[in-house]
DNA sequence: CAGCACGTTAGCACACTGTTCTAGTACGCT
DNA sequence: AGCGTACTAGAACAGTGTGCTAACGTGCTG
C-alpha cells in the first residue's frame, strides 16, 4: 500500500531527483531539502545514501546518459577512435533534436539561462549541467587514452572543455538558419573537433 | 596614506575583485563577502556599486577582456600564426561583448533567426550574415597560407567553417553562465581552434 | 546659515545552499 | 538477551546572494 515500502530509500531519492528534472527541465536545481521532500525522506537520510550533492547527481545524470544512450561503442576497438568519438558527441547532440525541435530546445535554454534573470540558482543550475557535460566527455577521452598513449592525460580537462564548446556551436547552429549541406558541414566539423581532441603533443 | 583615500569605492570594488581571481584563478568564486573584505568595504556598500554579483562579475570581465586586448595585426609576420589568427577570432567574438551585453546579443539573434518565423527573407538574411563572416576568416588563412604553405587552400573553407561554429559556441558561452575562470578557458579553446585551423596535412 | 535631498556607507536580516553531527530506531546475528 | 550495524530523522553550522534600514557626508537651495 504504501509507497514507501515499494522502493527502497536510495531510489525513491533518485526518482525523485529525476522527477524534478523531467519536469523543471535543463533549469532543475536538485538541492538537498527539494530532492528529500520530493522523496519524503529526511536530509541526514539522503546524506546517509548520497554524501554529497554531487554524488547523487553523478548518479541521476548516470542513469538519464545511460538511458538515453545504451548502446555505448566506445570500447569497440575494431572501428577507429575517431568515429567513436564522434559517435558519442553526436549522440550528445542529438539531444537537443533538429529542425524545429533543435530551435525550441535552443529558445528553451536561452530562455532559462540567458533571458532569465541570473540569479545565483539559475547560474548554479546551468554550472552543474555543464559539470556534468564535461566529465562524461573527459570519461571518454580517458577511456581512448587508455588505447592510444600519445593523447596526453593531463590534457583531456582541456580538451573536453574544447569539444563542449564546439558541441555549443553545432547545437546553435542546428537551431539558425543553415544551407541544405548542413548535415555534411556538421559532420567535418565533429570530425575535425575529434581529430584534435585526439592529437597527440 | 590612506589607500582607501586613493581610490573611489567602486574602483577599489573592482581591484578586489580583480585580485582575487588573479590569485585564486580557476577557483575564483567571487563571494560577496570575499570580494567587499578584500576592499575593506561593507557588503551594503559594494551592493550599491554593484546591485548584483552578476553586474559586478559582468564589470570585472569585461575589464580583464580589455585588458588583454592589446592591438595587433594580421599581417605583422613578427609574431606566430596562431597568435594573430587567435586575435583576429577574438575580435570577431568580441563584437558580441561580455556579460550583460553578450546575453543581449544572443537574445536578440535568437529572436531574429531562432524564435522568428524562418521565411525565406529572414533565412537568407542570417546566411548573408553567415557568408560574411566565413569570408572574413578564409580571408585570414588565406593570408596565412601565404606564408606557410603547409595549409592547404583546397580546405580553408572547411578550416572556416570549424572556426566559425567554435566561435558560435564561444559566443553562446559568453551568454550562459560561467565560471569565473571562463576567460581563461575560451583562450584555451581559442588556440586549439587555431592549431587545428593551422595544422598541416 | 538652516534645511533639505541625494549619494554613499555600514551592517543586519532573510532565505537559501550543502554538510556535519547527534540521537533514535529497526533488524540480524551470536 | 545482548550487541552491532544499517538506517532514519532532524537540528545545527557555515556558507551564499540579496533586501532593508539607519546613519553619515556633501552640495545645493531657499
Amino acid at each position: 500500500m504504501d509507497e514507501r515500502a515499494e522502493m527502497s530509500t536510495r531510489e525513491r531519492i533518485l526518482a525523485a531527483a529525476a522527477a524534478i528534472i523531467g519536469e523543471d527541465g535543463v533549469a532543475a536545481r536538485l538541492s538537498v531539502r527539494a530532492v528529500a521532500a520530493r522523496a519524503e525522506v529526511s536530509t541526514g537520510s539522503l546524506r546517509h545514501h548520497f554524501p554529497t550533492q554531487q554524488v547523487l547527481r553523478d548518479e541521476v545524470m548516470r542513469r538519464v546518459y545511460d538511458w538515453m544512450l545504451p548502446e555505448s561503442s566506445l570500447g569497440d576497438t575494431t572501428v577507429p577512435a575517431r568515429d567513436r568519438l564522434v559517435h558519442c558527441l553526436r549522440q550528445v547532440l542529438d539531444m537537443s533534436g533538429t529542425g524545429a525541435e533543435a530551435r525550441r530546445s535552443m529558445v528553451l535554454l536561452v530562455e532559462a539561462f540567458v533571458t532569465a534573470e541570473q540569479t545565483e540558482p539559475v547560474r548554479e543550475a546551468y554550472l552543474a549541467t555543464r559539470r556534468d557535460g564535461q566529465g562524461r566527455m573527459e570519461g571518454w577521452l580517458e577511456v581512448l587514452a587508455e588505447e592510444d598513449d600519445a593523447l596526453p592525460v593531463g590534457d583531456i580537462p582541456r580538451r573536453a572543455r574544447c569539444l563542449g564548446t564546439v558541441l555549443n556551436g553545432l547545437a546553435l547552429e542546428r537551431a539558425l538558419p543553415a544551407e541544405d549541406s548542413h548535415a555534411q558541414m556538421e559532420t567535418d566539423v565533429l570530425y575535425a573537433a575529434a581529430d584534435m581532441a585526439l592529437a597527440p603533443e
